[in-house]
DNA sequence: TTTTACCTGAGCAATTTACTAGGTAATTGC
DNA sequence: GCAATTACCTAGTAAATTGCTCAGGTAAAA
């Protein structure tokens, strides 16, 4: 498993076209400024992206990207496979006659548990729960701060 | 947040530590040996590890390194902050004063969310957890295997 | 005092990151 | 049809990181 700055950039440009995609497509210009990503390497991610059937291109004037599929139906784990490609490490060494040979085995088959948790971890959080958790927390804040104008309103009156 | 073959690498040491520190200290050298990686590599993991506390060295014959504390208050996010330093990432640009910004700071704080809910689970993964999940799993391998020697047995019984 | 281990730092090939520069292909509005 | 706009493709490349080696230390135990 690998989890780097590329798949950063490429779960930010994905919420930003779940965030933005409902009025029309979001150009990678658009995100690229939007991000602070340039153009080009967008293009990589995007490929990447296309490939696996993420995200949806629409050319022309007017056009852009769209989602693949319903943001609910695109999880993170999905995302970070298709631009950095979960290695399945290929680092396992023919047998080299040791003592330690089983040891090996061991540790290498504990880490691929852990590796195998992280992925359905990130396999059941999807671009339409971090978008909602977000809303959430938005309106939690609004929420609050309408509270606090409440009070200073109440003090005010009682001036 | 970031994790590559080095936190992996760190990981499947620290649980060699844990596997085989019951009875004396581990060398580097049997770790190298174990886990096919290099020796003084190995060395600049610990030095990282070791400066976290998360490793005790005993220098000398018959020397080697300890877990610096219980396994079971060792998380997997512990050891790979150590050695692949959580970069909270200083990209956060100054404001360039685009129509964007506010949708950059609210895809930018998305991913912290996200960063922070894998940070939380695998603080509360802690290396006894994977040995203990290890050892279950490998109890099941060997009850099955017994439950089918069992059925051999019958069936020679039977013949 | 010699063995055995940990520690330090320089350096290096391979890979990855992030970007630049140049295209072509499809779609739109004139 | 023509020009503008956008996706899409290819290649190259500077900088950083990774994973590792080499060459020396220093510290503790026999």
């Amino acid at each position: 498993m690998r989890l780097s700055t590329k798949g950063r950039y490429a779960v930010t440009a994905m919420l930003d076209l779940a965030l933005n995609g409902t009025q029309g497509p979001v150009t990678l210009a658009d995100i690229s400024e939007n991000q602070g990503i340039s153009l080009s390497y967008l293009e990589q991610l995007f490929a990447a992206l296309r490939s696996k059937g993420l995200v949806r291109g629409v050319r022309g004037p007017g056009g852009g990207y769209y989602l693949g599929r319903d943001s609910a139906e695109i999880s993170i784990a999905d995302i970070i496979c298709a631009v950095d490609e979960w290695v399945e490490y290929t680092r396992r060494k023919r047998e080299s006659q040791t003592i330690h040979e089983g040891q090996r085995c061991l540790t290498h088959s504990l880490w691929d548990d852990l590796s195998e948790q992280i992925f359905d971890f990130l396999t059941d959080i999807s671009l339409h729960d971090l978008v909602k958790r977000g809303e959430m927390r938005e309106a939690a804040r609004l929420e609050k701060k309408a509270a606090a104008a409440q009070i200073v309103g109440l003090k005010e009156q009682a001036a």
